[in-house]
DNA sequence: AGAAAATATGAAAGCGTTTACATAACAAGG
DNA sequence: CCTTGTTATGTAAACGCTTTCATATTTTCT
C-alpha cells in the first residue's frame, strides 16, 4: 500500500490527458462530454480510487448536499422516528443529515443553528416556532429553505400537527365519558410550544364544561417514565383525588399509570390514564394506553420531501403548510369513573 | 434590511484596514495578534455580522470540525442514547455530528460511509466490526481516527461491551434458578455481530449444562415489540414448551412477555422472561423485566471522548480498547420454573 | 550601542472544485 | 463554399479561508 495522498481532479486530468474542466464535467455532468472521453476518464478515476472532495465542491458550487436538523433531544421515541424517516428520504436523494440537539435550551439551540448554518447546510428543519428573535434572524440571513416541524408560524414552510387539538381530543373524551376531576402531567412548558399547546387544548375542553385547570391539577416534569411516576405521586395528593390523569406525552402517562398500579390503584376501574403520542409500547401495555396518535414518522417523511422539493424547484412556490391528521386512539386505560 | 451577500474575511479586512491574513488570525488564533488590532477587527466583524464559512475553512485547513457516525438505525432507544451523549460531548467541543443510518444493510452502510468520508469528517464512529472488506478499505484510506462501538476488532480503537457475556449472563442466571427449556427471540443475525454474540453467549451457557440450542428454540425477528410478540407465539409451539424465554433485546423480551400474558400465561410463575439492554421502560413493566444492563449512554460518552482525544493529540497513542462493564439486573419477570 | 531574537503584520500561494468564457471542431443551411 | 449553429474541450478565474514565508518592528542581551 502506497501512502500517496488522495487523488484529485488534477491527478485524473494528468493521467487521462484531459483538462481538469473536462474531468470535472465527466464526473458531475456526464451528458456534457463525449462517450469515449467519458469512458477514459471514468476508467482513470476508478483506477486511482478517486473520491470527490465535497468540501471543495461545496465551496465552489455553493451547496453542500447537506441538510441540517435541530431537535430538542435525540433520546425520544418521537423525534427518533421523525429523524429516521428524514434520514431515509435524504440519503435516498444524496443528502446527508447534520443533526444537532439542544435539550430544550434556547441558547443551545441558537448555538446549534449557528454551527449548522456556518457549515453551509442547504436546508434546515427545526422543531417548533418558538425561539429568540436572534435565532430567527440568523435563519433569515442564511436565506435557505427551512421547514418548521410539529408547530410552526406563518412566514416559513411547516409540517405540523395540531397539538392543541391533541390535548383537546383526549380531554374531551375523558369529559364525555364522565370524568370531571382531571389531573395533568406535562413536560416543561418553557420553550416548548408543543407542550404548551397540548395543555391549552386540555384547558379549553375543560372550560367548555365550566371546569378550571388549576395549577394544582398540573405537574410539570421532564419527559421520562420515571418523571411520569413522580408526577402521578404529586397529583394523587389532590383533594378530591382525580379520577383521570392525562399525560401530555405517552411516557408521562405510562409512568403515571405504573405508579398508580404500584400503589394498588387499578386502571382503569380505579383511575383512568391517557397520553399523547402513541409510542410503540403504548398499544402493548397492560392495560393498553388510550392516547392520541401523532404521526411522527410522517412528519419526517413530509419534511424531507418538502425540503428536497424546495432544493430543486426553479421558481419558488407558495409557502406550504402541511397539516397532518391526529387521531384519538381509545384503548383500555380509560373507563367511566366509578361515580362522581 | 439590505440584501448584501454574506460578509467575508475580505470585507472585514477592507473595513478594518488590516490584511486578510491578520483578520484570519485575529478570528481563529487571537493570541497571534496585538490586543488593539484584535479589538478593532472584532468590532468590525461584529458590526458586519460576520459568520465564518466552514466550507472554506475546511478546504483550506484540511479539517471540518465534523464527526461522522454510522448507526444501524436511529429509531432505537439504545442507539438514541448513545447518539445523544455523543452529540452532547461533541457539541461541547465545537464539533458537529454527521449522522447516517443504514437499517442493517451492509450496502447502505458502505454508501453512508462513502458519503461521510467524502464530506471530509475529521473522525468516524461506527457500530460493530463486521462489514465488507471494501468498506474497511475506504476507512483505512481516509486515514482518520475511527472508533468502533459495541463490538470491535483489533486494528482500531474501540469502545465495546461484551455482548457474548451479556448473553451468557442472562442464560446462566436462568439455568442457575433451574430452567432447562429455554427459548430465544433474537434480532436478525445477518450483518449484526452484536446479536450473533449475544446468541452465542446463550449457547455457551447452555452447553455448559450439556443442553443444545436448536434452531427450533430460536426465533429471529426484527427489533420491535410487535416482533417480540410474534416471536413468542412461535416459541410457544415448541414441545415441550419453554419454561423461560430470552429476548436478546429488551424490546423482544417485552413483546414476548406481553404476548404470553395476553394468552393467559402468568409471568414469572408460568413462564420467565429476560432481556438484554435495560431500556428505560424495562424497570417499570409489570412484572419488571430481568435484563442485562448495557451502558449505551456511556458508550456515547466514551466514544466521543476517545475521538476528541485522537483529534487533538500530537503523537499517536497506542490503540485503545475501552471495555465497559455490563451487569445482570434481576427483577421480577424471572422465577424458578414450576417443576421440570 | 549593536547584534540577535522575538513579535506583529502583510503578500501571496494554495486547498480541490465548479463554471463562465474562449476556442476549436464539426454539422447544417443557403 | 462560406456563414451560422452546435457540441466538445480547454483556460483561468473564482469560492473564502489558512498558512508559509518574507518583512518590518520591537525587545532582549552582551
Amino acid at each position: 500500500m502506497s501512502f500517496r495522498r488522495k487523488p484529485t481532479l488534477n491527478d485524473i486530468a494528468r493521467e487521462s490527458g484531459h483538462s481538469i474542466a473536462t474531468v470535472s464535467r465527466a464526473l458531475s455532468q456526464p451528458a456534457l462530454v463525449q462517450p469515449d472521453t467519458l469512458q477514459r476518464i471514468r476508467d482513470v478515476a476508478l483506477r486511482l480510487g478517486y473520491v470527490p472532495n465535497r468540501k471543495a465542491r461545496a465551496l465552489a458550487s455553493g451547496h453542500s448536499d447537506t441538510i441540517g436538523v435541530v431537535v430538542p433531544t435525540l433520546n425520544s421515541p418521537i423525534f427518533s422516528s421523525t429523524l429516521q424517516e428524514m434520514q431515509r428520504a435524504c440519503a435516498a436523494n444524496g443528502y446527508q443529515l447534520l443533526i444537532a440537539s439542544h435539550e430544550y435550551d434556547p441558547a443551545s439551540e441558537a448555538a446549534a443553528l449557528g454551527q449548522l448554518l456556518s457549515h453551509g447546510v442547504d436546508g434546515l428543519a427545526v422543531v417548533g416556532a418558538e425561539r429568540p428573535q436572534a435565532s430567527w434572524a440568523m435563519i433569515e440571513a442564511a436565506n435557505i429553505p427551512i421547514v418548521q416541524m410539529w408547530e410552526g408560524r406563518e412566514g416559513h414552510d411547516r409540517v405540523i400537527v395540531d397539538s392543541f387539538q391533541a390535548g383537546y381530543l383526549v380531554a374531551r373524551y375523558l369529559l364525555d365519558i364522565g370524568h370531571t376531576r382531571i389531573g395533568v402531567i406535562c413536560g416543561r412548558l418553557q420553550s416548548n410550544d408543543r407542550q404548551q399547546a397540548r395543555v391549552n387544548g386540555i384547558r379549553a375542553a375543560l372550560q367548555e364544561e365550566g371546569l378550571p385547570l388549576a395549577r394544582t391539577q398540573i405537574s410539570e416534569q421532564p419527559l421520562t417514565i420515571a418523571a411520569g411516576r413522580s408526577g402521578c405521586t404529586t397529583l394523587l395528593e389532590m383533594v378530591p383525588r382525580p379520577s383521570a390523569i392525562i399525560g401530555t406525552a405517552d411516557l408521562l402517562a405510562i409512568g403515571g399509570m405504573i405508579e398508580a398500579q404500584a400503589r394498588g390503584i387499578s386502571v382503569p376501574s380505579g383511575m383512568s390514564f391517557a397520553g399523547i403520542d402513541n409510542v410503540d409500547v403504548a398499544a402493548h401495555l397492560s392495560p393498553s394506553l388510550t392516547t392520541v396518535d401523532i404521526p411522527a414518522a410522517s412528519i419526517g417523511t413530509e419534511t424531507a420531501a418538502l425540503l428536497l422539493r424546495r432544493l430543486t424547484e426553479r421558481a419558488p412556490e407558495a409557502e406550504a403548510a402541511i397539516r397532518l391528521p391526529i387521531t384519538l386512539v381509545v384503548r383500555h386505560s380509560t373507563a367511566r369513573p366509578d361515580r362522581p
